[in-house]
RNA sequence: GGCUAGGUGGCAGAGUGGUUAUGCAGCGGCCUGCAAAGCCGUGGACGCCGGUUCGAUUCCGACCCUAGCCUCCA
């Protein structure tokens, strides 16, 4: 069995490889630290979040996310509250940290910044110029995209085109329209560094070049990113990692997830429907949140509603429903793996789809199993692959409670729920159903069941 | 306008050249004091038009529609 990825740049899904034996690289880009994360942005971080942990079962996994924290959007931030940049930086870092880990995201092995890593960009940089992929001109230094004949297999577009749809007006330095910009000189009041083009910045593009270059290598296996980045964001990246490593490949695969949309419109800022995690993630459980985005397959586009997280929610009512109640043993715990069908579904191009149907399979063959043991081992594989896609990590009963928001607390809501029984167990059903009605007019629907009756919020 | 993806049942969403996706919702049944949950069963689908084929939702072509990119953007 092998893992199959779609690889952007073949444009189809291939088996994949590592290029070491054993050993993966995989580089996603990280978010620009000037406000808090979208739910948008969240969604390249869980899919490579779930891709990392599969590849982890094979592979000795070296992962890298970014964080790009010198951009002139923090500049504007900056100056529009008077804030410091690194107090702007360092509290969105800091948030984007905690939103993810809400959705169950695990911290990758490094977390590069792109100020730590100055020094490298202006030796790339510098590396281009003496190669001939790069000129001076005004301050600025520029890739030259002509000493690039591969430029645009990435996002599959020829110069040509590119020149006659070119609608920006081009700065009078640049020899060509398509060239961009590796360092900008800085004005004063603007973050910047010395280099041997005077004192200035790196572009975007160039931070994410030279950082996987300095903690994964010349020759990455995996980048990754939203699909918005393929241009111009990674063909240049490509552009410049390969000439300033004389041809070498810069990533062997490269995987793009598809874009998420607001009740079928773009989410944006004048539309006023941009979601950030920070404030659902009040009213929303994480689970929900990272079912909701795991529930299409991660290159389709995904509609974010109301309706796609209760339909997230009432997955996890079922998931957590066939669990409940079940003491699983510790050492059956954790020698529990997945199903064989389910792994297979994940490395098949990370078919989440279809591996929620074998995740449902599974909870079906619990709930129709009586036998005690059995119900055990059952149980222990869900949790297992419940560790394995990021869900079930929470207690059922602590699930089912979810967040009492109504007047009842768990102790008021067990006093009703004695006297139901007390009055069933005198067949005075009218009373027991008054209290029944009384909890669910409270949010709260019970359940009998063959060990008592239990609740959940409805 | 160019490039790249898509268009599947009431909704979401996989997949396949001929056989059940799955979840939610619906319907029938079992269970239950009645429910709920669960289980069993069930209806309902592949944008449009051609072509290839014994047979196409699945392959090919045209068309229509949608999304992303072409400019900062996950």
């Amino acid at each position: 069995m092998t893992i199959k990825l779609h690889d952007t740049r073949q444009g189809r899904k291939v088996t994949f490889t590592p290029l070491e034996e054993g050993r993966v690289t995989m580089y996603l880009c990280g978010p620009t630290v000037y406000n808090y994360a979208h739910i948008g942005n969240a969604r390249p971080a869980v899919v490579f979040d779930l891709l990392a942990r599969l590849l982890r079962r094979r592979y000795t996994l070296k992962f890298a996310r970014n964080f790009t924290d010198v951009d002139d959007k923090i500049n504007a931030a900056s100056q529009e509250t008077g804030k410091p940049i690194s107090e702007i930086t360092e509290k969105f870092k800091r948030a984007y940290n905690e939103d993810m880990g809400a959705l169950g995201v695990l911290p990758p092995d490094v977390e590069p910044c792109a100020t730590d890593h100055i020094d490298d960009m202006i030796a790339m940089i510098e590396t281009l110029l003496e190669k001939g992929h790069a000129y001076e001109a005004d301050g600025h230094v520029l890739f030259d995209v002509e000493t690039n004949p591969d430029y645009g297999s990435l996002s599959k577009r020829n110069l040509r085109e590119m020149i006659a749809g070119a609608r920006v007006e081009v700065a009078p330095y640049k020899k060509a329209a398509h060239d961009f910009v590796l360092w900008k000189p800085s004005t004063p009041d603007l973050p910047g560094w010395d280099s041997p083009w005077g004192r200035g910045r790196p572009g975007w593009h160039i931070e994410c070049s030279a950082m996987a270059e300095k903690h994964l290598g010349t020759t990455i296996d995996i980048h990754a990113g939203g699909t918005d980045l393929v241009f111009p964001h990674h063909e240049n990246e490509m552009a410049q990692s390969t000439c300033a490593h004389d041809g070498a490949v810069f990533a062997r695969y490269w995987l793009h997830n598809g874009f998420l949309s607001m009740d079928h419109e773009k989410m944006s800022k004048s539309l006023g429907n941009v979601l950030l995690v920070h404030d659902l993630i009040k009213t929303i459980p994480g689970e929900v949140m990272r079912l909701a985005l795991l529930s299409a397959h991660y290159r389709q586009p995904l509609d974010w509603s109301e309706d796609t997280i209760e339909q997230a929610r009432k997955m996890l009512d079922r998931l957590y429903g066939a669990v409940r109640g079940i003491d699983v043993d510790d050492d059956l715990r954790r020698n529990a793996a997945p199903p064989a069908a389910l792994i297979a579904a994940l490395e098949d191009d990370l078919n989440t789809p279809k591996a929620m149907a074998e995740f449902f399979a599974l909870a079906r063959e619990l709930n129709k199993a009586h036998d005690d043991n059995e119900r055990q081992r059952l149980a222990a594989t869900m949790y297992a692959t419940g560790d394995l896609m990021g869900l079930l990590q929470s207690d059922a009963e602590v699930w089912f409670a979810g967040q009492l928001d109504g007047e009842l607390s768990a102790d008021d809501i067990e006093a009703i729920i004695e006297k139901r029984r007390v009055a069933k167990e005198q067949k005075d059903y009218a009373a027991a159903d008054r209290y029944r009605d009384e909890l669910q007019a409270a949010g709260i629907r019970i359940e009998d069941g063959p060990g008592g009756t239990t609740w959940r919020r409805a």
